[in-house]
RNA sequence: UGCCCUGUAGCCAAAUGGUAAGGCAUGGGAUUUUGAUUCCCACAUGUGCGAGUUCGAUCCUCGCCAGGGCAGCCA
């Protein structure tokens, strides 16, 4: 998965091909325009990659724009977030990063081309009022009374706007549409408002703000935006874009074209919704492993290559879809299985002792990192009279379907000998507390006539292994479509984190580097957690767990 | 009961007038010192429904049905 398609074909890339075909465009110029009112996730992964993948495969230009039109929901730890993601995705931005707020000069400037023209006007209806004026689905609008003031009092009015003269709510900039429109959006759509809000990039120079309908198209206007591409609820918008823009005086008329947003089951592509589990602190931040945002499948293990393929396989169109989880975590699971090194763990410990093995011997076995790649090389693996297995692994009798360890049979330890169960302990409430076993001194790295080992387990040496965390993950949310309840919140998933305090690692695992992917041998892959771990306890996030035979449920 | 958009397999999604790609999932089988990986095989007489145009329709036309979006001084 190293070489993605170079181009890969939707409805979208197919009228820039004809574009091109046509010598409308020459280069094309695409932009990804978040409000920086919250981090980004994985349905904004959709849009990054079609955006920046059309420049990409263009070789044209795609901007990272902040559409930062509402100072009092956006912040700047969002924009560096925002950054942060975008880059960690692979991908860079034409120049430097841009802002609406930018163009709030020139923003102002076309408002007033549209006063002028008797295209807008300062509207002094309540916002209720406006409301009650703009009609319903299946009536028209009337028109207010303030609609048919002369140009030089709008012109008088929109100054007293800008200077802070009115209260926030006591007017607004409107343009003169059609209060009749079908498109309710063209029922002379708000374009300017006042908020006494401090901007995070503007500070208070302004008191008045354009909406986003207004910013939007002038936006992508003046920076030669040729595919303006957004997501299927702006459809209706796009005759406002294409009317701002057929009424002032720019160069460039960018065209929009909508996709489908990416609904991903048992996941929330929501900010607002992200935003109440983070405040409420349902979740650990918004990078919780469990998050469906860039930087919680970033601490979880996901890699960027893993959501870049998982975007392309999806594809765009404007059909409403919900994609099975499965179809993200065969993409992480395709990149790690070629990509992770293996490594043994043994999450729920149970002691195995080899009864004819020398106490005290430290025997260093030589273990292949990864069984397709050679040139990763070979670690050793200390092996020892006392073990540690995994409990599942070992039952005092079982069906032949059981392919691990049971009394009187034999399996092979990974990259070690073969042993026979011979006894075990238990306690007094029968759990399981030790087993004792034999091994056989020539089956090292070769088969013994006459012994067929039920299968292969993993282990770690109980005297010369390290104590870590594991950290394992459900998904967040009890149903497919968390976002669809009443209560989003009533659907969380209370197991979704399971912490082990008492995993045993193989000493190779202790040098583990941060964001470097492993695969624990037959349980699945796990990196090192980016805000628990130290160098004293590491602490591993499950990414996600290797594939199960189906036979093994019914076994 | 207005306008806009969308209906291809369990989930995504190609083909857009020439006789239904691919991926995920699922079920079988082979290989395997990971029940992983890999490799084979199976999986829509069918494109929401009904008409029409055509030699031929998933594709064009009309009607119907279903789903989604739109009534923030949010984006």
């Amino acid at each position: 998965m190293t070489e993605e398609a170079i181009h890969t074909s939707n409805f979208i890339t197919q009228i820039i091909d004809d574009d091109l075909a046509n010598h409308k465009y020459e280069t094309i110029v695409t932009r990804f325009p978040p409000e920086p009112n919250g981090y980004l996730h994985i349905g904004h992964a959709k849009s990054i990659c079609l955006n920046f993948g059309i420049a990409r495969d263009y070789n044209g230009l795609c901007n990272l724009r902040f559409d930062d039109t509402n100072p009092s929901k956006e912040e700047v730890e969002y924009v560096e977030s925002i950054k942060k993601d975008v880059n960690w995705l692979g991908f860079s931005w034409n120049g430097e990063p841009k802002y609406s707020s930018n163009y709030f000069d020139k923003l102002y400037g076309y408002a007033i081309e549209l006063i002028q023209k008797g295209l807008a006007y300062v509207d002094e209806l309540t916002p209720d009022e406006i409301r009650e004026y703009r009609g319903t689905l299946t009536s028209p609008g009337k028109n207010s009374p303030y609609r048919d003031r002369t140009v030089d009092e709008n012109l008088a009015l929109f100054e007293k706007m800008k200077n802070g003269e009115f209260e926030e709510g006591k007017a607004c900039l409107r343009a003169k549409i059609d209060m009749a429109s079908s498109f309710i959006c063209m029922r002379d759509p708000v374009i300017y408002r006042i908020k006494f809000a401090s901007h995070h990039q503007t500070g208070d120079k302004w008191c008045i703000y354009p909406m986003y309908d207004f910013t939007h198209c002038i936006s992508d206007a003046l920076e030669g935006i040729t595919h303006s591409i957004c997501t299927l609820e702006f459809q209706d918008n796009r005759r406002l874009y294409d009317w701002v823009l057929e009424h002032i005086t720019i160069e460039h008329h960018p065209h929009q074209y909508e996709f489908s947003r990416l609904n991903l089951e048992y996941a929330i592509t929501s900010k607002r919704k992200l935003n109440t589990l983070v405040k409420e602190h349902i979740v650990d931040g918004w990078d919780d492993p469990r998050m469906t945002t860039i930087s919680g499948l970033r601490r979880r293990g996901y890699t960027p290559a893993a959501i870049r393929e998982f975007c392309r396989r999806i594809g765009v169109t404007k059909q409403d879809n919900t994609v099975e989880f499965s179809a993200l975590e065969s993409c992480v699971r395709e990149d790690l299985n070629e990509h992770a090194e293996r490594r043994m763990a043994v999450l729920n410990p149970l002691r195995l002792v080899i009864d004819n093995y020398p106490e005290g011997q430290v025997e260093q076995l030589e273990a292949t990192n990864h069984p397709l790649k050679p040139e990763l090389g070979t670690r050793k693996v200390p092996f020892t009279r006392e073990l540690f297995i995994e409990a599942e692994d070992f039952r005092k009798e079982a069906n032949k379907k059981f392919k691990r360890l049971t009394l009187d049979k034999e399996v092979r330890l990974r990259y070690g000998y073969i042993v026979k169960a011979e006894s075990c302990e238990e306690d007094a409430d029968g759990n399981i507390t030790c087993v004792h076993c034999t091994y056989i001194p020539e089956s090292l790295g070769q088969d013994v006539e006459g012994h067929k080992p039920k299968g292969v387990i993993h282990w770690v040496s109980a005297t010369e292994s390290k104590k870590a965390e594991v950290r394992l993950y459900e998904r967040l949310f009890k149903v497919s479509n968390p976002g669809a309840a009443e209560d989003f919140l009533a659907t969380i998933n209370e197991n979704s984190l399971k912490i082990i305090d008492n995993a045993y690692i193989e000493p190779a695992l202790a040098e583990a580097a941060p964001s470097q992917a492993f695969q624990f041998e037959r349980t699945g892959y796990f990196c090192l957690d980016s805000k628990y771990s130290t160098d004293d306890k590491k602490v591993f996030n499950l990414t996600v767990a290797l594939k199960e035979d189906s036979q093994k449920a019914a076994e």
